[in-house]
DNA sequence: AATGAATGAGCTTTCATTCAT
DNA sequence: AATGAATGAAAGCTCATTCAT
């Protein structure tokens, strides 16, 4: 879908996560945003009500939506769970390496930026739980226990966090692509 | 030390810390620093010629000084490897609940802001990559071989960084808790 | 055009100019061009993006269009240079007056506060060539020939000027009405 | 004289009145006079009680003073009024190049920022006068009656703070260079 | 006599938001 | 439904000055 497609409301968001996952909530100011989307300035309150806040949570989710859809791509073809989370894995160094080494995770960006923020902190708890509801269903399914799948989704999301963080500081997708290695020996042994 | 014994410039740094830890560096204003330091506003300028940023990095500095003493203290009187990260999660986990499950990584708060901030971006790479290193000197010392402990301090790292988002998110120290069961099935088998 | 019909945007000009005319571009603060103007402080940058710098620009575009007016006015119904010139000098002599001997050459507060902007000379050299053309215009129309014209109308403005710096330290108009005596010796011979 | 061979108070004032110069009272902070001075901040004011103020009023007394001398130079060899104003514009002209065109009259810029400083205006109104009264014994010992000695010093005075105010808004010292050939016509048929 | 630390008022500017149309 | 003008609180920062030594 080409940018002069998208509604003023898609282009706002899809905007917002940009910028946030750049700077952060309050490292990003709302002019710029309604610059990149070339949305006029009060346009904003008529999609938004709530504001800022409102956009952020938006974005937020649209995020996530994409993410499950990403995870959803990595283990479409997957025949084991090493297979999966390494396609996941180079998938996200990817969209890292096309940012520029600048994108981090989408969620934690709005959440780092607010946490005492309690609605900010609860929607970002449901949809990192979605994120590892979805790994952990997609690693059961390829092949492991109920229980361990749960526990290899959820080691799986802290080391993803993890290796975003160190990513970005060093500026290069290494810590992201270097994961399988680590998640293998624990994942299967086959 | 009690805080009326510590200079203008160490209730700056510590003020700063702990509120760029819960907000991240643009979501902190300098008043705010300013009025928790007890510190009159012009004396910013005299201790940190370089302002807001200035501070952001001492506060960076001074954090990442700190982590290294955690993980000595950790690793003091630890005769395994399994010992030694059990205790770091355990006191990384008490750190943050007694600040109420707000106080993320001290270092990705403030890179996390400002990741085009190239300053900000190298000065979280060094405080990180020490942090690596001493854990990789703790994991040799106590008995593995070179090469495997860079590995097993790079892992350590990353698990610590997503828990801390997880937790946060959470707003339970529960996913650092549970690091040690994670790190052990891979750094020892004794 | 009393001051409720005017435009925030020309409250804001008149009130910048009758400022900077008195202490300068530096010597003034915004806020109190905004109360004189009885705009408020958001109100400014949506006029002037560029902020004070657009402000102070606007403001000499506008006293230098103010000039010509005069300069008209004063040729309008002279026969001869000499009528112009005095009539010239003697409606600047009023202005100043009535300005309490405080507003010296409106271009000149701007440009001497900030010599090394760029942008700010070139915009005074801009409305000064204007001046002396306009000028030139009038004394060619009114008796001489087109180079004594230009010639005349420089030496003019070069009295005009450092007679406003004499006025203002001598607290009084008199350098200016005296001005063309000195002109006349040179202007015409009739 | 060097300029480690003179006292802080020396280079004091030399550092305010060339940045004074170039951006006016206001525009000048008195941190870059003190770094240009090579003086330490507190040194300020144990040689200029009164502050910024005091240094302002030092640097226009010793400004004045030094512009004197100038002018007896300029005369000192000087056989024709003629000749003394034309050595005169040559003398400043040449220094306005040096200063890259930026600076204009001292005086001016002191008193332009501050017109409603009652103490700053009659400092002005002095340092002109005396100016001006040497320049009138000079072309009266030269040649000219002390009537008329006394309108052509005030009209080279008028003429030459103009010519300074043009030559900065053009960035040339051609319209004080161009004094003399106007000056000529009124001075001296000889 | 000389100094660097300390100070708070004030600076210009940006902010998220509201409102009249 | 959609918009650009308007708003004032707060942002980060600089200022001339004072003070303890």
């Amino acid at each position: 879908m080409s940018k002069t497609e998208m509604t003023s409301k898609e282009r706002l968001i899809a905007a917002a996560t940009e910028h946030f996952r750049k700077r952060g909530y309050h490292g990003v100011g709302l002019t710029e945003v309604l610059v990149s989307a070339g949305v006029p300035k009060g346009s904003l309150y008529h999609h938004f009500p709530g504001g800022k806040a409102d956009l952020a949570i938006a974005s937020a989710q649209s995020a996530g939506a994409a993410m499950l859809g990403i995870i959803d791509d990595a283990f479409r073809n997957a025949e084991t769970v090493r297979d999966g989370l390494a396609s996941l894995c180079f998938k996200i160094a990817k969209l890292f390496d096309i940012s520029e080494h600048r994108e981090g995770c989408p969620i934690s960006a709005i959440l780092n930026d607010d946490a005492e923020n309690t609605s900010f902190r609860e929607q970002a708890n449901a949809i990192f739980s979605e994120w590892i509801e979805s790994l952990a269903s997609h690693v059961a399914r390829v092949g492991e226990g109920k229980e361990n799948a749960n526990d290899i989704a959820e080691k799986t999301f802290v080391m993803l966090e993890g290796a975003w963080v160190l990513s970005r500081a060093r500026g290069s997708s290494d810590p992201i692509r270097s994961l399988p290695i680590w998640l293998h020996g624990d994942v299967s042994r086959d």
